[in-house]
DNA sequence: AAGATAACTGAGCATTTGCTCATTTAAAAA
DNA sequence: TTTTTAAATGAGCAAATGCTCAGTTATCTT
């Protein structure tokens, strides 16, 4: 029998990454994501049950892929302060080099797909977020707080911050750049907000 | 001459808005617009050029209405505290008593129509916004920064928070309610991280 | 070499899409 | 009342949509 050309598998999902990225979700259909990956529509129907399981599956793939990045390195039993900076350094980095990636799990996040994707992704990060609060507050570094005030405050600034970099102008129509430097400001502030 | 019924102008905006918040921009059309509107698709022509220029319009209707309620009671020469959190209450306060527009809205903001509500938006923002961070810096109760940062540390964890609300679940399946009190103390500890 | 299996294809179907136009309706002006 | 103006309409067009199927191709087993 035939094997499967991987090679097709990859097209296509990048090309659906790319053109939800630049396109927007409410523009992406299967006949141009076919001609964009060099292949046939019915193809696509070979590896995706239909355009629904094709944007679910590849947004849980791509947010494993963040979310292990993020983690790299990172341990639930690091200091909070070490912690919560390992993995915004990672997830920054992550999201800059892989802007496409990052821009289409935005814009599936903001769907009516977001439930089937985020129900797998927050499993992930229950289980790694979840033991590293406990600790800090165990350990006094940290009030206890419900995990969606922990994650609000000790994540979004930096989401945001990253799309204010990723979209072309901002605020008043300046140009704002991310770096290390500004980075490690916004964190410190953050950090300052949370400990006690 | 015949005169344009209000109504109908007003059923199609609501109509859209709460379309685009239920369903998604990505499944949001015409000629179902004008079946959940009460109107025929031809007279959805007679308001807005096309189907961008009606999502942009709404949008940025509903921008600049989200924008005046935020800024309600609010002064530039506040102290950085009190200005801060009578946005918090108010903006709070919107998108929980019109959830579909502040859906609607979020939708909008993560697609490829962002750029055109953004900048009218942005300009209303910068106005207000400049003045009160610079006082709250002159008078040394917060640190100087982009403005970018300061929105993602100010702003960004209310608006999580708020989504965390309106999404049926989050995190680790459990249902997550805002309160005041949750609020409260969300702003303290996002105060505590900004001010000196 | 022949047969078996499954990946792969392009043409195209049924439906939906954004949008228009000939016509009708309402209300002001004559 | 008649004329004039523009709002409002429903049928429907060209194009695009999600998806399928009969047929072809590549690679395995025999």
């Amino acid at each position: 029998m035939r094997y499967r050309d991987e090679n097709k598998v990859l097209a296509i999902r990048e090309a659906a990454i790319d053109m939800v990225a630049s396109d927007g979700l409410e523009n992406f259909g299967i006949n141009r994501l076919a001609k964009a990956a060099g292949v046939s529509p019915a193809t696509i129907y070979i590896y995706y049950k239909d355009k629904e399981d094709l944007l679910t599956s590849i947004s849980i793939e791509e947010g494993v892929k963040m979310t292990r990045a993020t983690l790299k390195g990172f341990d639930p039993n690091m200091s909070f302060k070490e912690g919560l900076w390992v993995q915004w350094q990672n997830r920054a980095a992550f999201s800059l080099d892989n802007h496409k990636s990052a821009e289409f799990f935005e814009q599936l996040r903001n769907s009516t797909y977001k439930d089937k994707m985020l129900e797998t992704i927050n499993d992930e990060f229950r289980k790694n977020m979840g033991n590293f609060v406990e600790n800090a507050i165990e350990r006094g570094e940290i009030e206890r707080m419900p995990l969606e005030v922990y994650w609000s405050v000790a994540f979004a600034p930096l989401y945001s911050l990253i799309r204010f970099h990723n979209e072309g102008k901002s605020l008043g129509g300046r140009k704002f750049k991310f770096s290390e430097k500004i980075m490690k400001e916004t964190f410190d502030c953050v950090l300052k907000g949370l400990t006690k």
